[in-house]
RNA sequence: GGGAGUUUAGCUCAGCUGGUUUAGAGCACCUGCCUUACAAGCAGGGGGUCACUGGUUCGAACCCAGUAAUUCCCACCA
């Protein structure tokens, strides 16, 4: 049967897929093995695959396929986050589409059509991720917003509040006129632009002059509770304690004094408006000032201002504009350039706003439990790469409070009841509130819970540790291994399950934490759908192979560095792909037969197998520091270089004639353990050959099979091994100079001091094309010697010596000798050199020297020899 | 404004405890080849003042200080 020329892996990877799971070969249950547990960071139910996606699923495949070949119990636990705000904005976008407004359904009505959309879209996302050939287990698939986890959100609510550790409280939040609704700090998109800035003088209640003040927002004057200056500003500090009139309302507040003023800025004079400025608010907390709130949830002027009821702020704005100036306090005005934030979808001007929210004490919650700093900080749970704990550090010594509560429908819904006169019950029924708050009319909090609140338990409540703490599957994959995710979310996300882990299991949720970097295009854009920079990963996927896709996410990828996405990139892992395809053609092409011998290749497979066992060492070194990228090219040029380039052409049979049995077991077994290897990497593509190039049995397959074992080197072979292929690789160049086809056979004497043996004769002979091949240092002068700084040996080389060529290179070779040689004689010359250094590095400098000076006297001898 | 990082070849990055490093890899580039597994390939080649300035040291890409550029996180200015 012919094979293709080129890999071609649509039906191949589908395949496989397939089988795989029909032998559940991604199958965990607990039993004797130790297991090797991931979850996954669960994308949201409204995603659609992106690259980062790919990035970080790729890692966390290549590292679960590798556990599970090394005989862990492998577990890699998928699943889907029910992202409150993204999904419900995007089913309020839906239903709007059909004519249907939010806020004519009821909560219920609205929560069945978010249900019905995700039923529909929710599980695209783990569809395309079966394309990547993730192993997860797909029976165990979770999603945060299911009877369990949600279960254990409210338990977890309730516990927290019963040790005192949630408590409700008024907070500035973002709030958008137009939708009425809060907007989180994702959907606020903060622009430059010109606004003005008003002077306004604020007269002194004695009568004695007035303090100037700068405001860009004269219709929130009504609101004014103080005006605060810096005590160090000598301008202002005989005014502190003093009174002035609030213009409009001729109300009298006091003059207070705050470091946080800056002196430089406006006037040195801040009125203070704790209603609609976050910082007001923090001062009128600290001065214990009151708190006028001037506006609506529509943006209209409420009552309590007093002045321009019911008229929207900016009309208000120009209306307050125009008394200021009437009553001749407005001396100036000034345009100036502010950041002004605006409602991602609304596009309204956000207006700080005050509101009572749900908090979680995080404060309290890390004295609780201290090891979710120091055990990052001890290594005990480790941050790749280490650079992260810093930042991680900085947030913890800095934390503030977790407001945990959303105005939204879709999610967790608080579970707290209140009876008519605002008494408060937090328990999990409305049965358990009425007969804690003994009556019969309760009212349920109507906010739902921060998405991160549901999944910061996500490592424990996918193995029902909340539901049934004594279960098996809890306490046999807790805590897990890795988790991979992106260090943008190390605050959201990781810090908090380290937390949500020590408080309700008494342990770290994982051991390791491997931050990947962000997919950028070339121009180190971020990848976003708006820019349209982003590929899309299946058509990558069907263009260059899942394989190839994998191979090119992984090399350029190294801990906690971006990655630059270039399609060059995945195009490098086709070919690698194909490079291996034909490796397993040329192997497939073979006819063996079993009564010759062919001794000459014995060394090769030695020096191979060697070879393979250097590269095994290095591997396990990268795995252990998380270095995937240079384990993945470690791989690609074992496999390359070492098995392609060298050792088939090695043990390569000359066309047409067969090859020796010994040869071939050898050839076949060394692919097998290469397979192996490259599994976790590249599992389609490994998995094909594997089943090819020898017959398996049913329900066999390369990826639930074992990875190769760590052994020892020889180290001898593998330097002979170096040498000869340094000289193969000379050879090559000189017929290349001379322009001899390689058709021709030459003769080449080596230097028994070269330390290559006479094993590999017939490997040389072979891949040299040479009719004769002496060991001998005895200089024939007919003879052209090599390039001298790495081998030597002569080559007959017939009449095709370019003499000027000759020389010219080894011009070229003596000036480099020679400015070595006097770097080191500096460095000898030196006396405190010579006095301080040790006395291994004197002996290295002295052979540097010695071997240099060898080089030059070789050099020149021979260039004495080509000019004459 | 506060904090953390980064700066080595055209690009992406290695370079461990300062000493076989007048610095390596992959890709890209240039030259020559369709040589019976592979042109998605083979053979060969060029390319770096290790950001800059100073210091410590017998010795610095590596340690220290300063400068510059740059990225990220947090807070955001009346």
């Amino acid at each position: 049967m012919e094979i293709s020329k080129t890999f071609t892996p649509e039906g191949i990877e589908n395949k496989w897929y397939a089988q795989w799971l029909a032998y559940k070969c991604f199958k965990s249950t607990p039993d004797h093995r130790t297991p090797y547990t991931i979850v996954i960071p669960p994308p949201n139910v409204t995603g659609v695959l992106h690259m980062g996606h790919m990035l970080n699923n790729t890692i966390q495949d290549v590292l679960i396929r590798r556990a599970r070949m090394k005989g862990f119990n492998a577990c890699w636990v998928p699943g889907t986050d029910h992202a409150s705000i993204a999904t419900e904005a995007k089913v309020v976008h839906l239903l709007r589409e059909k004519g249907i407004k939010k806020s004519d359904l009821s909560r219920e009505e609205f929560l069945a059509h978010a249900w019905e959309w995700k039923e529909k879209y929710g599980g695209i996302i783990l569809e395309q991720l079966k394309k990547l050939g993730a192993s997860c287990d797909w029976d165990r698939t979770r999603f945060t917003m299911e009877a369990d986890l949600s279960d254990a959100v409210t338990d977890v609510f309730i516990d927290l509040y019963n040790k005192g550790l949630i408590y409700r409280g008024l907070r500035m939040i973002n709030w958008d006129p137009s939708a009425k609704t809060t907007l989180s700090n994702e959907e606020v998109i903060y622009t430059e632009e010109q606004n003005n800035m008003y002077y306004i003088k604020y007269m002194l209640s004695d009568g004695s002059g007035h303090l100037p003040v700068a405001t860009v927002r004269p219709e929130t004057i009504p609101g004014d509770v103080a005006v605060c200056v810096n005590p160090n500003d000598e301008r202002y500090q005989h005014l502190i304690g003093k009174t002035v009139i609030v213009p409009l309302v001729n109300r009298e507040v006091p003059i207070i004094a705050d470091e946080y003023v800056d002196i430089e800025f406006g006037t040195g004079a801040l009125k203070i408006t704790p209603a609609h400025d976050i910082n007001d608010y923090e001062i009128s907390k600290k001065h214990n000032l009151p708190v006028i709130d001037c506006l609506t949830e529509s943006g209209t002027i409420s009552e309590e201002a007093g002045i321009f009821v019911g008229l929207d702020r900016f009309e208000a704005r120009k209306l307050a504009r125009k008394q200021l100036e009437a009553d001749g306090v407005l001396y100036k005005t000034e345009q100036i350039t502010n950041q002004i934030g605006r409602s991602e979808r609304t596009n309204a001007i956000v207006e700080p706003r005050l509101s009572l929210q749900w908090f979680l004490n995080m404060r309290n919650f890390m004295d609780k439990n201290p090891e979710v700093l120091s055990d990052v900080m001890d290594d005990k749970l480790k941050f790749y790469p280490p650079k992260f704990k810093n930042t991680y550090k900085h947030w913890i010594d800095n934390i503030k409070d977790w407001c945990i509560s959303r105005q939204l429908w879709w999610g967790q819904r608080i579970p707290a009841w209140f009876d008519e006169s605002g008494n408060i019950a937090v328990c999990k029924t409305e049965k358990e509130a009425q007969e804690i708050l003994k009556t019969t009319k309760v009212r349920q909090e109507d906010d739902v819970v921060d998405t991160w609140f549901s999944s910061w338990l996500w490592p424990i409540s996918v193995f029902d540790g909340f539901k049934d703490p004594e279960n098996a599957d809890i306490n046999y994959y807790y805590p897990t291994n890795d988790l991979v995710t992106a260090p943008e979310i190390m605050f959201f996300w990781v810090m908090r399950m380290i937390m949500a882990g020590y408080e309700w299991k008494g342990e770290k949720p994982f051991k390791n934490v491997y931050y990947t970097g962000i997919v950028r295009d070339k121009m180190r854009r971020k990848m976003s759908k708006s820019l349209g920079n982003s590929p899309d990963p299946l058509d990558l996927i069907a263009k260059y192979g899942a394989d190839g896709v994998r191979m090119g996410m992984l090399m350029c990828t190294p801990a906690g560095n971006d990655i630059l996405f270039d399609e060059s990139i995945v195009e490098q892992g086709r070919n690698f792909s194909n490079k291996i395809w034909n490796a397993f053609r040329l192997v497939k092409s073979w006819e063996i037969d079993g009564t010759i011998e062919n001794p000459s290749t014995d060394i090769a497979i030695v020096w191979f197998q060697n070879r393979f066992n250097e590269v095994i060492n290095q591997i396990d070194d990268d795995f252990s520091k998380f270095r995937l990228n240079e384990a993945m090219m470690a791989v690609y040029k074992l496999i390359w270089d070492d098995f392609c380039a060298s050792y088939l052409e090695m043990v390569k049979p000359v066309f047409g004639q067969p090859i020796d049995k010994k040869s071939f077991d050898a050839t076949i077994d060394f692919f097998d353990q290469i397979l192996r290897l490259l599994s976790p990497f590249m599992p389609f593509i490994a998995e094909e050959i594997w089943q090819n190039i020898e017959t398996r049995p049913e329900g066999v397959f390369l990826c639930t099979s074992t990875f190769p074992e760590n052994k020892p080197t020889q180290n001898t072979v593998l330097e002979e091994g170096n040498k000869v292929r340094l000289l193969i690789s000379e050879v090559r160049n000189l017929r290349s100079q001379k322009q001899i086809s390689p058709k021709t056979s030459i003769k080449i004497q080596l230097d028994p001091s070269l330390g290559i043996s006479t094993d590999w004769n017939g490997i040389l002979k072979k891949m040299l094309n040479l009719d004769e091949l002496l060991f001998s240092n005895e200089d024939d002068k007919n003879w052209h010697v090599s390039k001298l700084d790495t081998s030597r040996f002569w080559a007959d080389l017939g009449d095709n010596i370019y003499v000027d060529e000759e020389i010219s290179k080894l011009t070229k070779d003596l000036a480099y000798q020679e400015g070595f040689k006097t770097s080191v004689l500096k460095k000898l010359a030196n006396e405190k050199f010579v006095q301080n250094a040790p006395k291994a590095v004197l002996d290295i400098e002295h052979q540097k020297l010695a071997d240099a000076g060898s080089r030059i006297a070789i050099i020149n001898e021979q260039l004495e020899k080509l000019k004459a």
